[in-house]
RNA sequence: GGGAAGAUUCCCGAGUGGCUAAAGGGAGCAGACUGUAAAUCUGCCAGCUUCGCUUUCGGUGGUUCGAAUCCACCUCUUCCCA
């Protein structure tokens, strides 16, 4: 009997997107979703309490990286993830897909998997769909991702093609494992950037998704009108009773894009790592607080916001701690970020309730300044 | 009072006749970051009218075709002995 379901409340009349509930064994989702990446079982610098205090509903895991430390046995040892790391919400675990795109430079794919030399010592590592769930089996993610291999942007048609093939044999390989309906396989579109390989991947990917699916291979060096053409190239052939999920994305402007076209859930690393290194994330766009002109600016990061970042320190202490590698700094800036999103997300879904999401998009933009020229370029809905 | 060492571009610090506007580090400034090998990486960092020119290596004056580098004196700093 499956602890999972999906359940959509409402969809805006303007756009289709839809406010949703995601039933797991950790709790109910809220979809749109942004989901914090903990990589290594935590959300770099926050605590637990802090990614709630946050707005955070879920956040994932890496089978890849934590099969290597501290040992996916160890976890399951410990009681499972949720246990290990002290969050009891839901959990997603990627499957160790992506690590064949960012490593590639130390794997070798075949039919049966993948052979990484791992980056902490050179030892080499085999992960076959059949390992990745079951190492995610021991995790005990609410969420387990299908093991996938995700390619650059850039990729030609035929390699393409073999991915997105090995990627479908791998699902059938994947959806074999029982998971005793207390966790949920997400099988993940992949096709690159070619109009038919997408269908083609949906289509043939639908038949495993039970409670949800996943687009993978987008934002991964591609300009951003090219990924939303392939967003809206799938739109129209979703399964309605299941969420969607957008793989690895992303920024404010993503985020409302892909909503408008569809998605229900994002996760990026993006508002945490740009934190780290200094970088807000606002309404009015990206601001680089470790930038000079911040050395004496004592009001919050972000005008109106309520997090606790903002309603405690200013910008010139947070470039204060950046500029000294006080670990403060980040900390701060990754709870205002993450907040961000979510409070993003919360207006996306006031919009859609109201069925006005196109009206709030533009509304969006309006506000919002892009750093390059080249993100600039809004498509057409 | 005697002896020793040394003064380099914002700081530390290489350089001991041309390949040196001067290594390296730090600081400073800016950019990147999208299923995290990222508290990381990249660029700039004497000035200018920037495919070239001008001013720089404590000061002054020499030697030399050519000096941050050699010589003389001066100023200052540090250390040791009285």
């Amino acid at each position: 009997m499956s602890e999972f379901k999906y359940e959509v409340l409402h969809e805006c009349k303007q756009t289709g997107a839809r406010i949703g509930r995601l039933t797991t064994p950790h709790g109910v989702i809220e979809t749109p979703v942004f989901m914090p990446v903990g990589t290594m079982a935590s959300v770099k610098s926050l605590s637990p309490e802090e990614l709630v205090e946050t707005g955070s509903q879920i956040i994932l895991g890496n089978t890849y990286h934590l099969y290597l430390r501290p040992g996916s046995d160890i976890i399951e040892k410990a009681g499972g993830l949720h246990k290990f790391m002290n969050w009891d919400k839901p959990i997603l675990t990627d499957s160790g897909g992506f690590q064949i795109f960012s490593l590639s430079s130390m794997r070798k794919i075949t039919d049966e998997g993948a052979m990484f030399n791992s980056f902490l010592d050179g030892s080499k590592h085999f992960i076959s769909p059949e390992k990745s769930m079951d190492i995610q089996r021991q995790l005990g993610s609410d969420i387990v991702m299908a093991f996938d291999e995700c390619t650059a942007s850039g990729t030609d048609y035929e390699k393409s093609r073999e991915a997105l093939e090995r990627t479908l044999r791998w699902l059938d390989r994947c959806s074999k494992v029982d998971f005793k309906g207390k966790q949920m396989l997400f099988p993940i579109v992949q096709g690159n950037m070619f109009a038919d390989l997408r269908l083609e991947s949906l289509k043939r990917t639908i038949p495993y998704a039970k409670c949800g699916l996943a687009i993978g291979g987008l934002s991964v060096g591609e300009p951003k009108p090219v990924m939303y053409e392939m967003l809206d190239i799938l739109k129209p052939h979703y399964p309605k009773d299941m969420p969607r999920y957008l793989m690895g994305v992303g920024s404010a402007d993503c985020i409302v894009e892909g909503v408008v076209r569809g998605i229900d859930m994002f996760d990026c690393v993006l508002p945490t790592r740009v934190a780290r290194n200094g970088t807000a994330m606002t309404f009015k766009g990206d601001i680089t607080i470790r930038n000079a002109q911040f050395k004496d600016d004592f009001t919050p990061v972000e005008e109106g916001c309520d997090c606790y970042c903002c309603k405690n320190y200013s910008r010139a202490y947070i470039r204060h701690l950046i500029n000294t590698d006080e670990i403060f700094g980040g900390r701060l800036l990754s709870i205002h970020n993450i907040h961000f999103l979510h409070r993003l997300v919360g207006q996306i879904k006031d919009a859609i309730r109201n069925d006005r999401l196109l009206d709030y998009r533009n509304e969006f933009f309006k506000n919002y300044e892009f750093r390059r020229e080249q993100d600039k370029c809004l498509s057409e809905i």
